[in-house]
DNA sequence: TATTAAATGATAAAAATTATCATTTGAATT
DNA sequence: AATTCAAATGATAATTTTTATCATTTAATA
């Protein structure tokens, strides 16, 4: 169980039980939505405010802190902020793996073949996982 | 100006004047958010309703006419259904393009080194548009 | 331990989406 | 061309999701 305090504080955030509640949580799902992150929280703290959640979530985005991850059908998912990767979806149970991938070959690609100015790439690839191909 | 009664029938769709409209903006924007879809149809009909572009929107989707494209930070757009390919994000201007980029070598790259069984691959790739890089 | 800016919780407000239902309409049939 | 009927529309209520407000509490610093 890693201690957030002081990576918390990095990022300008004050060290609340909260937070630190939920960037745990983070660190050990790996990828959870606002809805599930309220469920898991309201177990620890029987009277935490739903809008805690969001304002937590929202600023830990705005500090790099944290990352949405939009994924095609379904809910936006949240997970700690780490070296660029890429995101594997499955489409029964609805859970969310990280994978790196070298993405470098096609953002060159597209830097010669189109004139945009690329900031960042974002691959989700959906289908279903090891679990849920048995059952 | 495509006439694309025969084809949302194809797609179990009545062409009703709303539809054909819906379906022209998204064939000439090629990717528009529900509002400015919303603000585009009033100028059409004066009296449309936003839960009929909530349901037509919904249902298109549902009959795989039209599909969402979830873009990092930014509200989702809706575009009609085409061959496979990718997306260029403007994070200025927040305008989307398409753009066709053979993604096998990365899927059967996946498919060999995780477990998952893979349907389909979205790619997001977000940086500035030509336009918007003067200016 | 005192101070203070920031965080929390409770709740209201706003925004986004879906549900309901009476009325209208597209399209198939006569 | 008129009839029929399932489906679509528009108006609006209801629900869901997210943000704003504000009194109270608390983390961090002095």
């Amino acid at each position: 169980m890693i201690n957030y305090t002081d990576i918390l504080r990095e990022h300008n955030l004050k060290a609340t039980p909260q937070r630190l509640a939920i960037t745990n949580e983070l660190y050990t799902k790996g990828h959870v939505s606002i809805e599930s992150l309220y469920e898991l929280m309201v177990k620890k703290f029987n009277s935490i405010s739903l809008a805690t959640i969001y304002k937590n979530i929202n600023l830990m985005q705005k500090n790099s802190f944290i990352q949405e991850v939009k994924i095609p059908q379904a809910k936006s998912v949240y997970e700690l902020t780490k070296a660029s990767h890429s995101h594997l979806a499955c489409t029964k149970c609805l859970g969310v793996e990280d994978i790196t991938i070298d993405l470098n070959v096609i953002i060159d690609t597209i830097t010669k073949t189109s004139s945009f100015k690329i900031d960042s790439a974002n691959l989700v690839v959906s289908g279903i996982c090891k679990n849920c191909q048995r059952s």
